[in-house]
DNA sequence: GGATTTATTTTGACTAATCAAAATAGCGCC
DNA sequence: GGCGCTATTTTGATTAGTCAAAATAAATCC
């Protein structure tokens, strides 16, 4: 069986390789985790032991097939028990990141069915992240960032990818929630400002770092 | 912060402290927790060290009344999460025992209150345990065993003492659940045999070990 | 293209929790 | 009131995960 740290180890190679299909950085791996670089190298080695991931020493490591089998379960438990946090007890989407965080190693398939089934068999967490399904299908699709998308056109926010609390509290204080209409009226580059427009005429300033990290479709 | 191993170490002192208000002995102490002996001894001087119980070599462990606070709180978060299951997600109340093990170490007080409202600050769990309050304050009532009873007056299962699986499964299927009726036909201490009448005038035998762990109350 | 900066790995040490097996202390028993 | 049984404690070792700090390799920069 998995330990917590080694669930925890998975999970983050698979999230940090997101996009870049690239090797993770044993630098990034270690932020992420929040351990010193020398103890995310000996804990990669003994995951690369035992077939869970390849380590290109000096360069990073990826998930080998087996990990990533691991690591999608750790996220489809996690983002299952957010959305539970949320619908069914009724919790601020801003603040259940941290609950499942702990949740997500200890809950069994058993809990973990009846909880889906309760839900609905929901597609996305309650910050629009997809949820992986059970056999370990993870919904890949490519969007717009509020940074890069076009100008003044209609928009409609599907996810927010970044987890700390603050910045979600942040966010939910300005209506930029999974959902919600929006429309960027103004982007400086060179001060690394926006200007959105929200339903009722609101105006929003946000910086680009911010707008990176909200995910943004056509309003259709 | 208390860790999982201390959590369960305090759980079972407080357990095997029932009723008998007595030492608990390092060997039965170690047998719940299924560790050899020798890990007991080791761990409880720990313990000791940190308040957290009293420790008389050669005789047992109780708790301190700081040990005694934790311990409540990881017996309210079982048998809160233990509700849960039962009532919201419908398992089986035979099953939830393990699944409760697993996650009472996870769950924040967040959470915790939230599953406590939504459920109705219930009194007891579906075993008829009683769920420590908030407080920490632990209903003690004694109840008489199908064991002790008197015989031939109708009577009301009121808890069932006994955790595995299996014994809840055969109690399960001969009706034997928390709020049934049940009559005690005949008692043979030297075979060691019970015979029950249920309603609907089933009738049901069980050793006097099985007896024991059936708590009940006169019907009213 | 050698010197410097930066990321990564190595080394040595530590903590929590455990086991196996030897040592010891109560306890009951004639 | 010593003998032996049984529970408990000690001792020595192991595993998982971690950190601090030294060593090393890759990349960058005149």
């Amino acid at each position: 069986m998995a330990t917590i740290a080694v669930e925890n180890y998975l999970k983050h190679v698979l999230l940090l390789s997101e996009g870049a299909d690239d090797l993770v950085p044993m630098g990034e791996l270690a932020a992420a985790l929040d351990v010193v670089p020398g103890t995310a190298t000996t804990m990669v080695k003994a995951l690369a032991a035992e077939g869970l991931v390849s380590h290109r020493p000096r360069y990073g490591v990826r998930l080998t097939a087996e990990g990533r089998r691991v690591a999608l379960g750790v996220l489809r438990r996690h983002r299952l028990i957010e959305t539970f946090l949320v619908e069914v007890l009724k919790m601020d989407w801003t603040e259940v990141h941290a609950e499942a965080e702990l949740l997500e190693h200890a809950i069994s398939d058993a809990v973990l069915d009846r909880l889906d089934a309760l839900l609905g068999h929901p597609a996305t967490d309650p910050h629009g992240d997809p949820i992986p399904t059970r056999q370990g299908k993870l919904d890949s699709q490519v969007y717009a960032t509020l940074a890069t998308c076009v100008l003044a056109k209609p928009l409609r926010i599907v996810r927010i990818t970044e987890q700390s609390g603050e910045f979600l509290q942040f966010a939910e204080e300005r209506g930029l929630r999974p959902g919600a209409s929006v429309r960027v009226a103004d982007r400086n580059l060179a001060a690394g400002l926006l200007t959105l427009k929200m339903s009722g005429a609101r105006t929003v300033a946000v910086s680009l770092a911010a707008a990176g990290s909200i995910l943004v479709a056509p309003a259709d």
